[in-house]
DNA sequence: CAGTGGTCTAGACCACTGC
DNA sequence: CAGTGGTCTAGACCACTGT
């Protein structure tokens, strides 16, 4: 691991410890730098980082300070698929109601990049339909498709964890990046029956795309969340490229 | 503006301009460099800003890459308030039906961090209440709260046109980061009028919390948006600091 | 193994804040 | 004006990809 990348957990490790709280100031670049015995670059690439993720900002002349959000029981959308697990005070839960290995069809094939005319390559995905409990409480419907050609195994066990775990750790895979779309919508009756709701109830659906860092994408998951437990919030950052 | 600002901007540009798509190649760093005549940490510094931006990802030992196309009618979410405006592709329309100046109450002092028991701060703000207009649909109705204290002077007339600009072009404030945060709910007789929606129908909500560079906040939004036009999207990048 | 991106250092200079 | 963050350079070395 870089040592930026550990300084920056570290930095976050202190926040979280000592309990800082918005707008409290952290010690200086320069005086990181002593502490953590590197050069003063290395320091201002681990603070771009947490700002980056939303865990401080840095006022030129100034000093550097913890931006802390927020509020409570609002689930970072970044974060979903363990991007930025910072603060996920969560407890997840889930149960398998649908597990199989098939063939992708044209909306699976078109988001995971599949070209379905050629013939030697590997169409296959792992379905795995799931609902997801927060704290115990019904809190999306997940259908997850994943591309068999990069997630080579997977079982109805592994689904019922942390499947992001797994491909991250276990098969030691390198996610990159994920695209999220998302929009209003009304339930279905199926949809509404594993979430305790009523069918045409207001829902919160997000399709994602998720991939490795070679570009190559690996996941594609259509969610439907229960519109009185899904709270999220977004952090953004100016980038002066407006315009 | 610094060099790795003009450069990030020149590259998006040449995306642009040739058209390229997801996965398309771009030069290397090393050429890049020669080009721009500077040096490659420069490059270093635009590239990951463009990744930061969801524009493009780098792999490792074999190049950098276009991230690209998104779904068409998609609004970024990071691109509301201006942020990272690429691909702002919608003409947006804004009609005014309430201004004023006015006192600052519990829920937006706290949100704009005012200590409403001091006497010698200014906790007035400009209230703005309109309805925004995409291609001529209605999109939302938005309600947001200015503090006075930051932005000194605003009118009905620049309210119709984007607040954004004039804060940032006119007023010359730097703005740093925002909070979003969003939930389903539904509609108010009041705003259903507003977007010609049936009351009770789904809506998406969104409140946020706009700050300057140095970190005060200076906006605090309310949204309600049309359920059938308001589709977002969010690009995330992971960051090796999960766990 | 040649080429490419990723990290790190040492040092310089600049822009800005706050006393 | 001292301190702090922001940018940039020159150069070194490492990790990885693809042929």
């Amino acid at each position: 691991m870089p040592k930026y990348i550990s300084i920056a957990k570290a930095i976050l490790r202190y926040i979280q410890d000592n309990e800082l709280e918005a707008d409290d100031k952290l010690p200086s670049i320069q005086v990181l730098a002593e502490q953590f015995d590197v050069n003063k670059n290395t320091i201002v690439s681990a603070l771009n980082d947490l700002e980056r993720q939303g865990v401080i900002y840095q006022v030129r002349g100034s000093g550097v300070y913890v931006r802390g959000n927020n509020r409570k029981g609002y689930i970072n959308l970044l974060n979903l698929n363990g991007f930025n697990s910072i603060l996920s005070q969560f407890n997840i839960d889930s149960k398998v109601i649908g597990f199989e290995l098939m063939e992708a069809n044209e909306e699976i094939a078109e988001n995971l990049k599949f070209d379905l005319s050629r013939e030697d390559e590997e169409h296959r995905v792992y379905r795995v339909y799931r609902i997801r409990y927060i704290e115990g409480r019904p809190f999306c419907v997940e259908e997850s498709f994943y591309a068999k050609a990069i997630i080579p195994y997977l079982s109805e066990d592994i689904a019922s964890g942390s499947i992001f775990k797994y491909i991250s750790q276990d098969l030691n895979i390198d996610i990159g990046y994920a695209d999220h779309y998302f929009r209003v919508a009304q339930l279905s009756q199926e949809h509404a029956e594993y979430l305790n709701l009523k069918k045409g109830d207001p829902s919160f659906y997000l399709e994602s795309v998720m991939h490795l860092t070679n570009g190559k994408p690996f996941d594609f998951s259509k969610i439907v969340y229960h519109y009185q437990e899904a709270q999220f919030f977004v952090q953004g950052t100016n980038t002066q490229m407006g315009y």
